[in-house]
DNA sequence: AGTGCGGCCTGTCCGC
DNA sequence: TGCGGACAGGCCGCAC
């Protein structure tokens, strides 16, 4: 599932195939995504260049002259660079076909993705406009100044777009477990120094995972899925009743809100 | 304003 | 073997 990792190493395997492309059109096959695909995309993306892709949280942002297309990927979408003339699988919902012969193919089986059209600075977008900052921009002492008086469980703080973008469940786990934190836990019940902690826990799990990603920017074209690296590294998510890499204690699964919320009851409080 | 939750979807897995 | 139901997940948008 695309992980703010695996966004980021779609942005850099599509990017050097796409920026400086003139776009000649673009296919709809189903425009029933998250919100329905634009019209105005299939009118006005023809005939414009590409000129970078960029990513804000798990957005990506494909900018042209005159527009920018903002895409999601949502729990089971993918980008792809392939051919036009290559037959469609099931999914694939849309083409953005190049003038160098290739096209981006947005495959999406779920349907939570979405692919927009906007001619305004995307970042004032009101899907962008509220986000919180990049994790790797998000410093504890920030973090921690907006967890004081927060009731809510500091997982479900994390994980709130509005605190910091990218951190979604598989993260917020892991992040978690790293600063020895109880997930349950009130976020403005903790430290600044446990903050600290977890500010350099988020960092090193995503920059973990996009390392990982990296694996997969290869065959990139060739379209194969992802093998499954994340599982092997995993510290508690998906581990219920496995012993603690760390003390052995067996890992407990719970539910936070309708999400699956793991840790090791002796590592982290 | 902060917080919790329903809903959108389909593929996969489990039990009968 | 086939079928139904539970579950997974990001995240918007609503209700309290």
């Amino acid at each position: 599932m695309p992980e703010l990792p695996e966004v980021e190493t779609t942005r850099r395997g599509i990017t050097p195939w796409c920026v400086g492309q003139k776009v000649t059109r673009v296919d709809v096959r189903e425009r029933r995504l998250r919100w329905p695909v634009p019209a105005e995309i299939v009118e006005s993306l023809p005939r414009q260049t590409i000129r970078s892709v960029d990513r804000r949280a798990k957005y990506l942002l494909i900018r042209a002259d005159r527009g920018t297309v903002i895409a999601h990927l949502g729990m089971s979408g993918s980008l792809r660079v392939t051919r036009p003339k290559v037959p469609p699988r099931k999914h694939d919902h849309l083409d953005i076909v190049l003038a160098n012969g290739m096209c981006l193919r947005f495959h999406d089986p779920r349907r939570f993705g979405c692919v927009l059209w906007t001619t305004d600075d995307p970042c004032v977008h009101p899907l962008l406009r509220d986000l919180g900052p990049e994790p790797w921009d998000a410093d504890s002492e920030y973090i921690y100044r907006r967890s004081r008086g927060r009731n809510q469980s500091v997982k479900g703080f994390l994980m709130d777009s509005h605190t910091l973008v990218g951190v979604g469940n598989i993260y917020a786990n892991e992040a978690l477990f790293l600063a020895s934190i109880d997930p349950r836990r009130a976020a403005g019940s903790i430290s600044r120094a446990r903050y600290q902690r977890l500010a350099t826990a988020i960092v090193r799990v995503l920059d973990e995972a996009l390392g990982m990603g990296g694996t997969t920017l290869r065959d990139f074209v060739s379209a194969s899925g992802e093998p499954g690296y994340f599982r092997q590294v995993l510290r508690v998510y998906d581990r219920d009743g496995e012993p603690c890499r760390r003390c052995s204690t067996k890992i407990r699964r719970i539910l936070t809100g309708q999400r699956s919320t793991y840790f090791c009851p002796r590592c982290q409080h």
